[in-house]
Order: structure tokens, then sequence, then C-alpha cells
DNA sequence: GGGTTTCCTGAACACCGTACAGGAGCGCCT
DNA sequence: AGGCGCTCCTGTACGGTGTTCAGGAAACCC
């Protein structure tokens, strides 16, 4: 027996799956998990410290890739992240809370913005990137999971929005800051990391 | 006597003010406005749905500038939401979810599509500016009050982050991108509501 | 085989959002 | 003048939530 660490967050996700965010209790994650609500509090210190961790799980398999141009590298990353928050429903709203307690460990942020600088931008526009992008992709896929939630619960019909459509439009349009960015900043040539 | 929608979505205010979002529960906005918990009910069909009325109340003061150059306007409108949210502690948050849950009527995003459309961009990339712009705002904001709540409890330390070096930094890079986006469609020379 | 560590149970607390029925005050109509 | 309806609120209560605390069984170590 003896239930990990990994079992609940498993369990955490297939409630997601199956269900929503309002259905992942802490009670029903327990009889989900086989076991009595108290015994998760031996696992995580508290509910949020939980969800912290299963944030930092979803987004555990977004890896950076190193066989692409620094900007087409942020793209991939990018589109790798929005996959995998679309992956499991409410995962996108998880992160955030996550993001916002400060509890998550392993910021994607810095992936981003370790890709950005590596590209050749100064410190500060590769947080910045970093941010608007997390931010763009967290932010709109809440939207779209939200609404889907609520059409799947049948309070309101389709939004008549195109998502994709929205994210790669957005996206392009920071990259394309983020070049000007750099050759502003005088990296025009062949900056460290380029291919 | 009788309470009006307004009083109440000003003594939530005040509880975020001096509280927090978590304090923000329908028991204590009741007794901070003289009332039975219950009584909340006749003016709000539940608390998302008064939250999302607080968030709409919230941003209601962001306007756009027609006296600026579209980019100009642009960047204004973004600081001015920033300032709003700022002022109130997890306002950003109330706004997040808000927006999230789909009740939040005036939609702060279409001022910012209006203004870029404006400036002569196609409606897509306009689309797209205005959603990068939003949850930079909000979810950067997100981050900054809720560290500042986590100092306020004790529970960290400063983080070290410029929040405001970083929006400022990442909002050029998004308007870089728009400039690029409107000379790229061929809107170069002065389009409808250049200035 | 005793002690420690690991994982869990039982029972409870305080609080939450919310439902339902009813009641006081007030303006309006006849 | 008196009944009616609207507005705003109270009393009470239900079911659910996160979380706590003391204790207990099994496994492991020396």
């Amino acid at each position: 027996m003896a239930n990990t660490r990994e079992d609940i967050l498993h369990a955490a996700r297939g409630i997601l799956a199956e269900h929503s965010l309002a259905d992942l209790t802490m009670r029903r994650l327990a009889t989900e998990v086989g076991v009595r609500p108290n015994a998760l509090y031996w696992h995580f210190a508290d509910k949020q410290t939980m969800l912290a961790a299963l944030a930092d799980d979803l987004l555990a398999g977004v890896a950076v890739r190193d066989d692409l141009a620094w900007d087409a590298a942020l793209a991939a990353m990018a589109v790798d992240m929005r996959g995998a928050l679309l992956a499991v429903p409410d995962s996108a709203e998880v992160v955030s809370s996550a993001r916002a307690s400060g509890l998550a460990t392993g910021d994607v942020t810095e992936r981003f913005a370790a890709l950005a600088s590596a590209g050749g931008l100064p410190g500060t526009a590769a947080r910045g990137i970093a941010t608007a992008l997390c931010q763009l992709i967290i932010g709109l896929t809440i939207e779209e999971q939200t609404r889907a939630q609520m059409e799947r619960l049948g309070v309101t019909g389709p939004s008549g929005r195109d998502y994709t459509a929205e994210f790669t439009e957005a996206l392009e349009v920071i990259l394309d800051g983020a070049r000007t960015a750099r050759t502003a900043s005088g990296a025009a040539i062949t900056p460290a990391g380029e291919r």
C-alpha cells in the first residue's frame, strides 16, 4: 500500500480530467486515493501546497529545446506549455494560483528567460519577455478552459473566439518585439547561443 | 438605511484594502455593511457574481485616452490599469477570477483592442495584443500583490524583483511588436486615428 | 525484540456559501 | 382608509469545506 506523493498528484490530475477544479476537494481526493481526508496532510502541509506541487507536476514536461534558434525555441516552448495546460482541464487556473501563492518551485518563467538570455537579450528584457509569454499562455488558457467548462455544464454557448489564433497572433507580436529589442541592444551579429 | 449595491462593493473594497482577499467572506462583508449574511443575496445572485461586479468596479476608472498617438495611448492605458490594480491589494486576483468566470461585463480587453484597431492594426493582431497586454498586467500584478501580502504576513522576505521594471520592459517589447505588425500590414502611412 | 519511523484512522472544530420562509417599512392605487 | 406589492432584510439551518490532534498499526533498524 503506502501511497506516495506521486500517487496523490496522479489522482488529483485524474479528478481535474474527469470532473473539474471545483471537485478537487481534499475529501474527494482522499477517497480517490483510498484513504481518509486527513491522511493527505501527512504528505502535504495544506491544500495550497498540494496544488503547488500539482502545478509543478503539470509543467514538468515543458522542456527547453536547444536544437533551434533562440526565437524558434521560445516559440516552441510556448506552444509546448500551452499544449501541456490544454491537456488537463482547469490546469491553467491551478498553475496561476500556485504561482500566485509563491509555493511553486519549478518556475517556467526562468526557463523562458534563460532561453531569451541565451539568445543574446539583455537581462531585464529577457525577464520581461518571459513574464509576458508566461502570462499570455496562462491567462489565455484560463479563459479557454473556463469557457470550455461552462459549455460542458450547459450554462453558455460557444464563445465564437478562436483562442489558438489569438495565441499565435500574440505570440508572434511578442517575438517580433523581442527580435527588435535584440537588434537594438547591439547583439545583431551571432551572439552566444545563436545557431 | 437600505444599502445599495455600491455600498456593498465599497465595503468589499475596504476589506481588500485593510485585510486581504481571504478575509473577503460573505459573512464578514455583511457585518461590515451592518446586515445579516443572507441579506447580500438580495443584491447579488452569489459570491462569484458579487466579485465580478467588484472587478468591473475596480477597472471602471481605466479609460481610453484619445489625445495620444495609438501606441502611446496603449501604453498610457496599460500603466493606468496597472495603477488601478496596484491601488487595491489582491484586486488583480479578483479581476483574474472574475474574467475567468466570464461574469465580468466591462471588458478592458476590448478597450485595448479598440485602441489597437483605431491605430490601424488588423483585427486579429489587435485582439492578440490586447490579450497580451491584459494578461501581462493582471498576471504580473497578481505576483506582485501576492508577494506583498506574504511579506506583510512575515512568511517571506522581499523578492528582490523590480516589478515595475519588468512591466515597463515587457510593455515596451509588446508595443515594439505591435508597431512591427502595423507596418508589416501596410498601414505605415497615416492610418485612421493617427495623430 | 524494543524503539523509531512511516503512514494512516476517528472524531471533532470552526467556518464557509447558500436556501427558504417570513416579516417590517414604504409607496401606490382605488 | 385600507389593502397590495415591492424592497430590503432577519432567523434558522443545511451540507460542505479545510484543518487539527491524539493515537494506532505495520515496517524497519540495531
